[in-house]
Formats: structure tokens, sequence, C-alpha cells
DNA sequence: AACAACCTCAACCGCATCAGA
DNA sequence: GTCTGATGCGGTTGAGGTTGT
């Protein structure tokens, strides 16, 4: 009786793949390309959600995928750019080949945070400083950026785009970020 | 050896956005 | 212009492993 009143348990299997689960979905993504993803979960007969399968697919399965440990140079770049993006995860990533968002956020949580909370605590009687030198830092990649604009008169140029609405983080117009990876190319650091 | 506390990371969930009808 | 399904993203959870007592 009152299993009728609850809500139908979902059809699809759920928790960690198995390797035959993680074969059948290669093989299917080798033939049909990696998209849609519920036909996808159809064809190779998996009781799997697309979403599920995408997610394997992207974290996992992927070629070139780098697993292990990220390297100090990679931490480094994951810092400046946090500070740079925010918690962009998929941003991040993709300046960083081989690394996936859910690598690079599971890596903050569980290393990074704990690391900037303790230097910010260090330097916890500069913190206002600190503000005024992310509020330069951030000054000078807009000036950067106009500099961009300007002598690449924005007709064909990938950062044509309003500087201040972009550094606005509440806005979601964040789309092509050409220019984080040139900016980050040229300063080499922040 | 046994247990608790902590850590890591794969996977899920909900929401936002995109794209095609 | 609107609707709907597909896709992408970030936050969160929980199982399994590791470390400390």
């Amino acid at each position: 009786m009152e299993e009728n009143l609850l809500p139908k348990r979902s059809e699809f299997n759920k928790g960690a793949w198995t390797a035959e689960e993680d074969r059948k979905l290669a093989e299917v993504i080798a033939v049909h390309g990696a998209r849609r993803w519920k036909t996808i979960a159809n064809i190779a007969g998996l009781s799997r959600c697309g979403k599920s399968c995408r997610l394997r697919w992207m974290n996992y399965l992927r070629p070139n995928i780098k697993r292990g440990n990220i390297t100090d140079q990679e931490e480094d770049l994951i810092l400046r750019l946090h500070k740079l993006l925010g918690n962009r995860w998929s941003l991040i990533a993709g300046r960083l080949p081989g690394r996936t968002d859910n690598e690079i956020k599971n890596y903050w949580n569980s290393h990074l945070s704990k690391k900037v909370n303790q230097n910010e605590k260090q330097s916890g009687a500069s913190a206002r400083q600190g503000c005024k030198a992310q509020q330069r830092l951030a000054e000078n990649v807009k000036e950067q950026v106009r500099e961009e604009n300007t002598s690449a008169g924005c007709e064909d140029s990938n950062v044509g785009f309003d500087v201040d609405e972009f550094f606005d983080f509440s806005n979601e117009g964040i789309r092509n970020l050409e220019w984080v990876s040139r900016f980050l190319e040229v300063n080499g650091g922040l």
C-alpha cells in the first residue's frame, strides 16, 4: 500500500561503474561519437542515464586523461587561475591538458582550499592589503584586455566584450577566455 | 588488533543554458 | 517566440582507503 505513495524508483543503475560497463560505453562512443548520451546509453545496453555516461566518459574514459599526482607547476597554475576566475572549474581545467574539472575541483577542495586558508590566516593582518593587491591585479588584467581590444580593433578579435561587465563574475557572460590563455602565457605568473 | 577520525575522489543532483522543432 | 530535450557546470555526498589512538 504505502509503496504506491512512494516515488517510483529509478530504473537506472547507480554507483560505481564496472569494467564491463566501461568497455561497452567506450565501444559505443568509438562508433557513434561522444554525443547524444541517452542514445549511447541505450545502444550500449547500459542501465545508466545519459548524464552518468557522459560524466564517466569525461572524467575517466576519455583518451589523454592524465591520472596521478598534480605537479607543482599544475598546482601553481590552478592557484593562479582560481584567483582570477573563482570556482569556474571547467575553465580552469581547460588550461590543464588531460585534467578534468572534477579532478581539479576535488584537488582544490581537499588540498588547496586549506592551503589558501592557512596562507590567509598567516597574512591575516595584511588582509586588506591583499584585497587591494587583488584589486590591482584585476585592474592590470582589465587594462591589458582593454589594450588588446583597442589594438585588435575588436572586429576580428576574440576579446571583444565589455571589460567591466566581464570582470563582474556575478554575470554569466564569460564564454571566450582566449585572452586568459594569452595573459597567462605572457605573464608567466601573477 | 580494533576502532574512530579523517581524507580522497568517483559519482550524483539540481539548476542553467543551449539547440532544434 | 515558445517548448522541450540534451548538455554542461558547480556543489555535494558517500564509499572506500589511510592514519592515528
